[in-house]
DNA sequence: AAAACCTTGACACGACCTCGGTAAGGTTGG
DNA sequence: CCAACCTTACCGAGGTCGTGTCAAGGTTTT
């Protein structure tokens, strides 16, 4: 038979077999079952749990991150309003501010220094 | 001049002072700065935070999960990444599973129902 | 120049999340 | 029939999140 069990897959996957249960449970990836309830895992939820580290990893990214991301998926009008939320920001005010800012940051660095040097 | 500072800003928008630095800090929103370095909110913003508010409550998210919102949206290759890997979740396996499934779930109310008949 | 702001930085704390471990019990294979 | 699996449910250590609060110091207003 083409699939392992939990304990085979976590071996092979690099989670451990609680983390298989985890994920599952925040209905990132759940497997089939045996007829007696066993979780079984195919090939290809072997590979999808792989990436899944890889991804997890390389972009320092929390399983309860990607949980959110399938909600913004699954949940279509959260996905508007979180879009239309961060739409705004594109709004940029005018560059004045940044030269404000600017402004600001080297006046507190002289008063710093005079300050040190005082 | 159109901007309120700080407080009044907390006071018009439900947030706290130290929610709204906190909120500049994880990048969700930030502020122009007087010139000296006091955070000045324009209407455009006070808008904006309230309508942060009902989006968290209406949704139940969180500032962390805005924020990932926001990395997604910024970090192209992140959310290539995130999508491709929950694309893969679309091929859902045949309707055997779910039949082995409810058998199962079938067969352990029996047998639950017959342990506490016993 | 004092009162009332603002700044950043730090400490603290409760609630929740993450994850390993264990217990109690069903399943499977030699 | 027993060893070695599996299941769910729960405990607990450590971390993160969302907040308040305080201290030390600059700014604005009166």
């Amino acid at each position: 038979m083409d699939a392992l069990t939990i304990n085979e897959a976590a071996e092979t996957t690099g989670w451990s077999p609680r983390m298989l249960r985890y994920i599952e449970s925040i209905g990132l990836l759940q497997s089939r079952r045996s007829p007696a309830g066993y979780r079984l895992y195919g090939p290809e939820e072997l590979q999808r749990l792989r990436t899944l580290r890889e991804l997890l990893a390389e972009f320092d990214v929390g399983l309860s991150e990607m949980g959110f991301a399938l909600r913004l998926r699954r949940e279509e009008d959260l996905a508007s309003a979180v879009d239309a939320w961060l739409e705004a920001e594109a709004e940029r005010p005018e560059d004045v501010d940044a030269a404000d800012w600017l402004r600001f940051e080297q006046e507190k660095h002289q008063r710093l220094l005079a300050a040190a040097l005082s």
